[in-house]
DNA sequence: ACAGACCGCGCC
DNA sequence: AAAGGGCGCGGTCTGT
């Protein structure tokens, strides 16, 4: 253990202890320093596991992914001893290809010494290049100051405790539930695998009505072959792409097609190896997504369908809090662009209300797609999206402006930042099955440059959502280990959080996801206009909150 | 037989 | 209605 000043300099000689987790929690009492590690996928996994929580970390593998991002170095590892080999101009250790966290050596079980010099010397490192950012040229939605870098790397360790703790303690999950619910819906379990009963009937009454036996629902191959020979041509066996053909075998298969996927994804199979103990845990990955975006290993965690969700039940004597901030995305555009109509619709609670009040004769649907349009680059072609589209440039000028210019960017194959600089990858090679023989060489490079600005497009304002909800994040933990350890995070999905707390504390969980809201938009944003609102709502299951 | 590409769909 | 951003995952299909 070794001690270091808010410039990473070292101060006395590191200190050897017997027992470092007992050494961390006495020192975490006294002190609650920040501690620096490696990662706290690895580190502070073992910590938690002998029951130790801190307050503050520094996460070198995610502030280095962050800091060499900023560099415009993607594809470099992250990892402590590649950080150090860079620091030190020695050849970079390839990374160990990724295990399961409960294989991998933490701090607490690696018998090697620890790299202790390395972590000292990578920490002084990133701390001088948060004090004097030095990265490329890049477009900004605002200036990327030393400020707000250094906010963006207390935001990614901050997120890496929290995505380390909801890994540890896991979302309340009822199994018995959960298998009443795939009951109701696919009939019983069956008990060697195979088709649950409802699929296998389903399954059956397309092979007759298609009259082709045995015929998989599963195989876009085998139902394009048979919609063929009933006179039907498909380019697609998408559901929105069926739903608009009239044959008597659409309506079981895209029943087929829903419960099949709520039985390979989220069915029984999942449960088996995805809950114990009541608890669903799987792992997550913060800022695992170019934009800063968190991912999630295993489980699907992030894409919990609504059909299950019933199965999240608070403990007994317990609800669950679940809060999710109101149509982030275009209030992050609106606070960028200080484009004064969006801020004006930004001050309602219902932005897509306002909006269409002020400029779409009351029509929410086509304020919404105007918007959204906007954001993601759509509206190119000639239908009602881009004359939604049309409508939002001439009353929302420098919203559209802003976005466009970072379109721009990215068509020239510049780089664009986040607000507090999370940085977008150079574009790589054009993914598979976006060229054609068809296509010349321009054709297929004007695709790619549109590509790549829909791509910059959109970052900017997805990534500053992130940065947004990560800082909330960070200051929601602190806030609700201000009210009581049993007031725990267990789920968070992008702009989405779910406090698991005794119901006694229902109601100051919802003030501080409230105030942690106000308290995210000013550290992001400043004295901005635009607000942020963050509804909570006490239930006693996942499903219950919308 | 196995690996990786592709498709489709769940979530935001 | 139309088709634009980011993911993870399971099934099929294809190439070796």
């Amino acid at each position: 253990m070794q001690r270091v000043d808010e410039h990473g300099d070292p101060g006395a000689s590191p200190a050897v202890v017997a027992d470092l987790a007992v050494a961390m929690g006495e020192l975490e009492a006294s002190e609650h320093p920040r501690w620096v590690w490696e990662s706290a996928a690895t580190d502070y996994a073992a910590l938690l596991g002998a029951g130790v929580l801190v307050e503050r970390s520094h996460d070198l593998a995610l502030v280095e992914a962050a800091l060499l991002g900023y560099a415009g170095r993607f594809g470099e590892s992250s990892r402590l001893a590649a950080a150090a080999a860079r620091l030190r101009n020695e050849p970079v250790p390839p990374d160990e290809p990724a295990r399961p966290t409960a294989t991998q050596p933490g701090l607490f079980d690696d018998t090697t010494p620890r790299p202790l010099d390395d972590a000292v010397a990578v920490h002084a490192a990133q701390c001088a290049q948060l004090a004097s950012p030095d990265g490329p040229d890049a477009w900004e939605p605002a200036p990327v100051t030393a400020a707000r870098l250094r906010l963006l790397a207390a935001t990614d360790s901050a997120c890496g405790l929290v995505a380390a703790e909801m890994g540890h303690d896991g979302v309340p999950w009822r199994i018995d539930v959960h298998d009443r619910l795939l009951t109701e819906a696919l009939g019983p379990r069956p008990r060697h695998g195979g088709r649950p009963p409802r699929l296998q009937a389903l399954a059956e009454r397309i092979a007759a009505l298609l009259d082709v036996p045995r015929l998989n629902p599963d195989s876009a191959a085998e139902i394009t072959t048979a919609f063929r020979h009933a006179g039907i041509l498909l380019t697609s066996t998408r559901s929105f792409a069926l739903r608009r053909l009239d044959h008597p075998a659409i309506e079981p298969l895209l029943e087929y097609k829903a419960l099949a996927r709520l039985h390979a994804a989220h069915g029984w199979a999942w449960s088996d190896e995805w809950v114990r103990d009541g608890r669903f845990r799987p792992e997550y990955v913060p800022a695992g997504v170019v934009s800063g975006r968190w991912a999630s290993r295993g489980g699907g965690a992030l894409q919990i369908p609504r059909a299950v969700r019933a199965a999240v039940v608070a403990d007994p004597g317990h609800v669950l809090v679940v809060a999710d901030a109101r149509q982030l995305e275009p209030r992050v555009l609106a606070a960028l662009s200080v484009d004064a109509g969006l801020i004006d619709a930004a001050r309602s609670g219902d932005l897509y209300d306002a909006m269409a009040t002020e400029a779409f004769a009351g029509d929410r649907a086509t304020a919404k797609i105007a918007i959204l349009s906007a954001m993601y680059g759509g509206g190119t072609g000639g239908g009602s999206s881009a004359v939604a589209l049309a409508t939002f440039r001439r009353r929302y000028p420098r919203a559209l402006g802003l976005v466009e210019a970072a379109a721009r960017v990215g068509e020239a194959g510049g780089l664009v930042r986040s607000v507090l600089g999370r940085t977008c990858p150079y574009a790589g090679v054009a993914p598979a099955g976006t060229t054609s023989e068809t296509d010349d060489v321009e054709a297929q490079a004007l695709r790619r440059s549109r590509d790549r600005g829909r791509f910059t497009r959109n970052f900017v304002i997805q990534a500053s959502a992130a940065d947004w909800a990560g800082v909330l994040l960070a200051v929601l933990r602190g806030r609700l280990a201000g009210i009581d350890d049993a007031a725990r995070l267990v789920f968070f999905q992008h702009d989405e959080v779910v406090v698991h707390a005794p119901q006694a504390l229902a109601g100051e969980v919802a003030a501080a996801i409230d105030a942690a809201a106000d308290e995210a938009t000013r550290l992001v944003f400043g004295s901005t206009d635009v607000s942020f609102p963050m509804p909570a709502t006490v239930v006693p299951d996942y499903a219950a909150a919308k």
